[in-house]
RNA sequence: GGCGAUAUAGCCAAGUGGUAAGGCACGAGUCUGCAAAACUCUGAUCCCCGGUUCGAAUCCGGGUGUCGCCUCCA
């Protein structure tokens, strides 16, 4: 497969370095509040990657980390820790409040379909190992300290800007803002903290009561988990600048090497052409899809119509066309179900290639949705394409398998009720016939009266 | 000011040299007690200008527009 490298701004050939398994990490999420459609077009890129590398037969051994402490809110050394100001507004417990968002997170990839990766790392688990890292960075030579704060002096490294191009003099060239004097180099980070006397989230350390840099976390845990070098990082596009050229550079400090051969970034979500934010009052959460009757896997569709190295602009017209376009592929698939057509195994294959070239091309899932489509909407009915459909759907992620258990499901009045008016349809009783009609639609139902009799659901 | 991205039909979008994938909507039709659903048919020469080429949406140059980053952000 192909896949393109942030590192070598190209598409490479993929090869997991040692043969069969695939290490890879991925940023995950700062929990100090719900996840947003826009965060959660990164995690379906990271299932997406997942699943593909599945289907090409590689095992994985991936890593994810939560960060439930260290992120600032502001200025890369004053501000605030984000989950310690979640804190304050909720008039929580800043652990509780990682623990709220959390699950709060993990049950929305849930309801995605995203594949929890085979770790997930928490930030707050991890304060020794992230201790060990930082102190052999720091034996090494790469960091000074000031009063409250331990930097990464960027300038002891060959090169900074690894990923973005970005040298340290372009950055003090381009700052639009005077950065903190106590720091020698615009581009310095800090990795190890003093809390103030009031912070909840702190450790005794090697320093004093502390916490770590954010940054650190992602260098400590992937090399406790995956080693010094493993094969894919992810994360969104927005973290190549800072999070990454920094997490790069704490692995040059640390052992001299690049952490990962491969560099994905996912584009970001826009809506209506532009960006999301509080202001505009466009931040959606998976809740708020659901409150527009736009069920979880209808956002997953919605993101197979475009490339995750694009951005994807959302509009609710769009959802309203995944909407319909999923409910067509599950009531293609079921078609096939009940097929009994032959089709030949070479037509097959021609489609298995068609979508295996799409995804294995830099994970082109608009190609592959439309090699789907052409199965779906194939004239033949056959149980055949109901398989091909079943493991195009591994990719895919829809589990389509499940679907018809699902419908058959309807609660014992609800079946009562679509007796009844197939009763009165049968004896021409219109009236009682639709007014029961009515009575299924206001309880959240869509009827159809197909030649093989009413289907319903919910 | 610096850096980067992008511009393809109403919407979401594929496509990096050979004469525009796919999904949705709209329109027409089939089916139907009605409705819904389903099914069939139907649409663009690719922001503008110039260049390279036998040939460009695709390469080069110049415009214009939009978006993002440079502070936290998937």
């Amino acid at each position: 497969m192909k896949i393109y490298n942030t590192l070598t701004r190209k598409i490479e050939d993929f090869q997991p370095m040692d043969g069969q398994q695939v290490k890879m990490y991925s940023c995950g999420p700062t929990v100090y509040n719900y996840a947003h459609i826009g965060n959660l077009r990164a995690y379906l890129f990271m299932d997406t990657l997942r699943r593909v590398l599945k289907y090409n037969g590689y095992s994985l051994k991936h890593v994810m980390n939560i960060t439930d402490v260290g992120h600032l809110v502001s200025d890369a050394d004053e501000g605030e820790d984000k989950m310690m100001k979640a804190a304050r507004v909720e008039k929580k417990d800043p652990f509780e409040i990682a623990e709220f968002y959390m699950n709060a997170f993990l049950q929305d990839i849930k309801q995605l379909h995203i594949d929890q990766p085979e770790m997930i790392a928490r930030a707050t688990e991890h304060i020794e190992c992230m201790e060990k890292y930082v102190q052999k960075i720091i034996k090494n030579g790469y960091t000074y300290e000031t009063k409250n704060t331990i930097y990464f002096d960027t300038s002891k490294l060959d090169q900074y800007g690894v990923l973005s191009n970005r040298s340290i003099e372009e950055q003090k060239a381009g700052a639009r803002v005077e950065f903190d004097s106590e720091k020698r180099n615009i581009s310095d980070f800090a990795v190890w903290i003093k809390a103030p006397e009031n912070h909840i989230m702190k450790w005794d350390t090697f320093w004093g009561k502390c916490y770590p840099g954010w940054h650190l976390e992602c260098s400590a845990m992937s090399y406790e988990y995956l080693g010094e070098q493993f094969d894919i990082h992810t994360g969104g596009i927005d973290h190549i600048p800072i999070h990454h050229e920094n997490e790069i550079a704490q692995s040059k400090g640390f052992s001299g090497k690049v952490p990962a051969k491969f560099w994905m970034h996912v584009d970001f979500l826009t809506i209506n052409g532009g960006k999301m934010s509080k202001s505009l009052n466009n931040l959606y959460t998976l809740q708020d899809l659901a409150d527009k009757g736009y069920e979880p896997l209808v956002y997953r569709m919605f993101n197979f119509t475009s490339s995750y190295r694009n951005k994807i602009n959302f509009t609710w017209e769009a959802m309203e066309a995944a909407k319909i376009a999923l409910n067509r592929l599950r009531e293609g698939y079921l078609k096939h179900c009940e097929g009994t057509a032959d089709i030949s195994q070479d037509t097959i294959k021609v489609w298995e290639e068609k979508f295996e070239n799409a995804i294995n091309d830099d994970l082109n899932m608009p190609v592959a949705m439309s090699v789907v489509w052409e199965v779906v909407k194939y004239p033949q009915k056959s149980k055949d394409l109901k398989a091909l459909l079943l493991k195009f759907d591994t990719v895919l992620g829809f589990d389509l398998e499940h679907y018809q258990n699902k419908e058959q499901e309807l609660p014992q009045e609800i079946q009562a009720l679509v007796k009844q008016r197939d009763f009165a349809r049968q004896n021409k009783n219109w009236a009682e016939s639709d007014r029961i009609r009515d009575i299924l639609i206001d309880q959240g139902y869509t009827i159809k009266d197909t030649s093989q009799g009413t289907m319903i659901q919910k």
